[in-house]
DNA sequence: CGCTGCTTTGATCCTCATCAAGCGCAGTGG
DNA sequence: CCACTGCGCTTGATGAGGATCAAAGCAGCG
């Protein structure tokens, strides 16, 4: 199958939606047009271009010339770096208002995928930095974005260097329900759109690591799985424990 | 023993040293002064505070608040975070030129502490960043510097999430001297001034696996450890090949 | 109905952690 | 001058947590 990466195909095509989007954007809280001044937000309108991604669908690959940031306005993104004999691993999960795409260089240094259907609002990285030095509001919230990625590899790096197979997916599954609040949606029925293969690249496990202890914390009554891509967290303190170290399984 | 970290005692008796600091800086190349237009070199100038700091000295404590960020120009500086059970996971190691200190919050989310007695160069970060909106040059100097540390962080994750022993060790020692040489130092007779535990703590592992995983490099004649704290690459290129996991030991 | 892909469950293995000495060296004091 | 001691590093023996190998559910779907 062809490789072509949507980021690519719209570069060349210069395809792009028009109309108005930031009045139908669905981010709330979490955009960054929401608390700029009016003309800061209509330079960054006028940046901005709607991405539609298939599932599975690569949105830019490791190498891949690094021009554009993206917010997913719909639909969840993993990041992830391989090594030549296929160990994989997943830096990062994107959900609605994230900020992801940054490069220290001219190139991506992960590669992009959808994990569902995706909606992403897509901003050009040259256009965008002349941008922040004229909109000092928005320089900070995208300073900020940076920052707080920063502080969750921080968090990542703890994860994978010091915890325990339940220490690491207690961390994950509280994490996603935080996150989930920050956004404004419910704590505890969570969505999970990414599979064991993608939880487990992030985690550092195995697949049959992740679903053994998954089904540990359900006999435990930690959690429910009552479907496929959703989770419930029973009891969300105890796996806050469990995830800080303070707690064990049996 | 009481442990009042330096940042606090600076904050609270207001000292810095005065005189002409840039002048006598030894960052060369890897400064972030070197090639400002004159005004916004003076500006920084004026912001700046050196820190001298002991062996094993705390600089700041995860949780305190984050008014500085910080410089080596000499020594070396480890970040860490600890768990609540005495777990500890170091997040990064900071030499000459390295800048460290960012934070998301109004706190910072680790601790640094010197490894060797340190000499640092002390910026507020409240004041760099008026500073940065008027000076465009050196705004893109940090942002490269926050960019950097996304890349390294990424390099991290996926060396504790996927590597084996002896490739996190190699990783470690290619980076350490890729890193001297970018600052202009030679690539091979690299310092090393962490002791094992804190290598141990970087890598995710225990001083007892990265001893045996050292004396097999020895053994297999791609290091030498003539003395405590330098080490001798003395196969460069196998070792970049086992950090890839495109090689590996007997 | 029989695929196909994902998840779960089971049996075994192996890397690395843990537990426990032993070594070398610098500093200290007799 | 040399035991004594403390610390960091190395080395050895054992064990556990998670990987690997293997197979069996369990959908969704053509």
């Amino acid at each position: 199958m062809a490789q072509t990466t949507v980021a690519a195909q719209l570069a060349e095509t210069g395809r792009m939606d028009g109309g108005d989007p930031c009045s139908s954007c669905p981010l709330g809280p979490v955009s960054l047009c929401r608390s700029l001044p009016e003309a800061e937000r209509q330079e960054l309108l006028a940046l901005q271009a709607t991405v539609r991604l298939g599932g599975h669908e690569t949105l830019f690959n490791e190498g891949d010339p690094a021009l554009h940031v993206f917010i997913p306005l719909a639909g969840a993104v993993k990041l992830y770096k391989m090594m030549p004999d296929g160990r994989r691993q997943i830096t990062g999960f994107f959900f609605r208002g994230d900020l992801f795409g940054f490069s220290a260089g001219t190139v991506h240094t992960t590669t992009a995928e959808a994990i569902v259907p995706c909606v992403l609002c897509r901003l050009p990285v040259a256009r965008l930095e002349g941008l922040l030095t004229r909109a000092p509001v928005l320089e900070r919230l995208v300073w900020g974005r940076a920052l707080a990625s920063l502080a969750r590899f921080e968090e990542q790096v703890l994860l994978l260097g010091r915890k325990s197979a339940p220490e690491k997916l207690a961390s994950f599954l509280t994490g996603i329900s935080d996150r989930a609040v920050a956004r404004g949606d419910v704590a505890s029925p969570v969505l999970v759109p990414m599979g064991r293969a993608d939880i487990a690249d992030y985690l550092g496990l195995t697949i049959e690591t992740v679903s053994r202890t998954l089904t540990r914390f359900r006999h435990e009554g930690l959690i429910d799985l009552p479907r496929p891509g959703t989770m419930v967290l029973r009891d969300a303190a105890r796996l806050r424990r469990l995830a800080d170290g303070l707690d064990t399984l049996g």
